[in-house]
DNA sequence: TGGCGATTTGGGAATATTGCCAAATGATGG
DNA sequence: CCATCATTTGGCAATATTCCCAAATCGCCA
C-alpha cells in the first residue's frame, strides 16, 4: 500500500473514528432533528461540559458539525447528512448479526 | 440518556470503531471486490500476519465479514456491504472539507 | 502419526482516547 | 470596566488500541 493510498484511508478512518463513540452518535443523532447549543447537549448527555465540548470538536475537525454563534452560546447543526446513511447501515449489520442471517446486499 | 437508549448508541459505536482503522478500511475495500485469504491480505498490507488477523477478528465481531475456510487457508468476504455507502460518503465530507463549502445534503 | 504451511492467541511496550477538574477565553449587560 | 454565563483549553489519571514477537492451534498430506 503505497503512501498516497495510506493517506486516503487514513482521512477516511478519521471520519470514522470521529462516529466510534456512544455520545457523539448520539449528538449527531439529536443534531440530525433540530441544531442545538453545547449547554443544552450537556443536560441531555449528562456529562461534564469540557468533556461534551471536546466531543464537539472532534466531530467538527472531522468536518461532521459546524459551530455558529448565537449570543454568548454556540449552536451546533450537522455539516454532513449523509452520516445519516450509516446509521441505517449499522442498524441492518446489527439486526442481522442477532439474527444470524445474512446482512444488507447493497 | 437511559440505559438502553445508550447500549444502542454502543452497538453503534462498536460498527464504527471497527471501521476506524487504515488498515481495517483498507480490508473492507479489498473485500469489496473479492474474497481473500489471509496470507494475501498480510502480503497487501505489509504488517505481522498476527497483526492483520487482528484486524480481521475486529471486522468479524463487528458482523462487518466473515470467515470461510479452505483447505488450510481462510478466505475472508464482506458480510454487509452496505458499509460501502459509508465509504462514498467519507469521500464527499473530505471533498466538501477540503473546498470548503457545504456537504452531501442528504 | 509427524511435519509443514496457515492462522490465531498471549503478552507486553508504545501510543491514543476518554473524562474529570481547574483555569482561561468570549460575549453580554449593567 | 465588572460580573456573569457559555464555551474552550490545559493537564492528568484511567482505560483502550495498536503491533510486534513468540507460542499455540488447525488442516492437510506423506
Amino acid at each position: 500500500m503505497d503512501n498516497v493510498t495510506l493517506a486516503r484511508y487514513e482521512a477516511r478512518a478519521q471520519i470514522a473514528k470521529a462516529l466510534a463513540h456512544s455520545t457523539r452518535l448520539f449528538i449527531i443523532d439529536e443534531l440530525s432533528r433540530r441544531d442545538i447549543c453545547v449547554c443544552d447537549l450537556t443536560e441531555m448527555i449528562g456529562a461534564d461540559i469540557s468533556t461534551v465540548s471536546k466531543h464537539l470538536t472532534i466531530l467538527k475537525s472531522a468536518g461532521l458539525v459546524q459551530g455558529r454563534k448565537h449570543g454568548a452560546q454556540i449552536f451546533y447543526r450537522l455539516r454532513c447528512p449523509c452520516v445519516l446513511g450509516f446509521f441505517g447501515c449499522m442498524e441492518s449489520v446489527l439486526k442481522s448479526v442477532a439474527e444470524g442471517n445474512a446482512c444488507c446486499v447493497a
